[in-house]
DNA sequence: CAGTATCCCGATGGATACTG
DNA sequence: CAGTATCCATCGGGATACTG
């Protein structure tokens, strides 16, 4: 039988920074590049590679939203031919906290699916 | 002056089960449905209150992936106006570190700005 | 109350080709 | 290498109206 709920309620969490950070982390393809730059500093192509699947048009979109947000720091190497070096800032390596968790609960889901199955 | 990057950098993190979190909170609203399902049962009207701005047509779209995926549990109270229960599973419940770890983050993003601005 | 059914528009993002 | 430009199909999602 189902208990009847207190018309307050048991209290919604206070106010909602969830779409603060998924303003940042929410589109597509961005928790994988954040993710793969928590490893260090990487060049535009190699950064290609290892977001399997993006596409160059959609990883200089991400990656200038990133910039532009102060999430990633991007830096010309000047040579021939020209390279440019991909970072978290400080500000980005606070997000690795969330993506971490989000990585832990993912591999926690497969694991529980993997046994079901 | 950049150090030179070793062949095989500072290794990559093992593998991503990030995509396999992502495609289930992935979705528009879904993070807030889920974050509001975490402080315990709701009803579909609660649940259209509480995540502002969200249709209804939107609303039922997640909240029907998510019984499907094993993530929220829909209870049908027979009554007259008829009520439905909606809450989160024990997997459900395995989400709301990773929420909550997006939350925090969003939070001191916020603060960070603020601060600057 | 708790949805479903349609219509419809705009943004998202892939493919491809081109450039400094 | 590190992008930019263009074309174009898809589809997410809002508004509105209707139902059991």
């Amino acid at each position: 039988m189902l208990t009847r709920r207190k018309s307050k309620v048991e209290s919604t969490p206070p106010m909602c920074p969830l779409s603060e950070c998924l303003a940042i982390i929410g589109g597509q393809w961005t928790p994988n590049i954040i993710w793969h730059l928590s490893a260090g500093p990487r060049r535009f192509s190699e950064l290609k590679d290892d977001v399997v699947g993006v596409s160059a048009k959609m990883l200089t979109t991400r990656l200038k939203k990133l910039e532009a947000e102060g999430i990633v720091h991007r830096e010309v190497v000047p040579s021939s031919p020209p390279t440019v070096e991909y970072s978290l800032t400080d500000l980005g390596a606070e997000l690795k906290p969330a993506i971490e968790a989000i990585v832990d609960v993912g591999h926690r889901l497969k694991l529980r699916r993997d046994a079901k199955s």
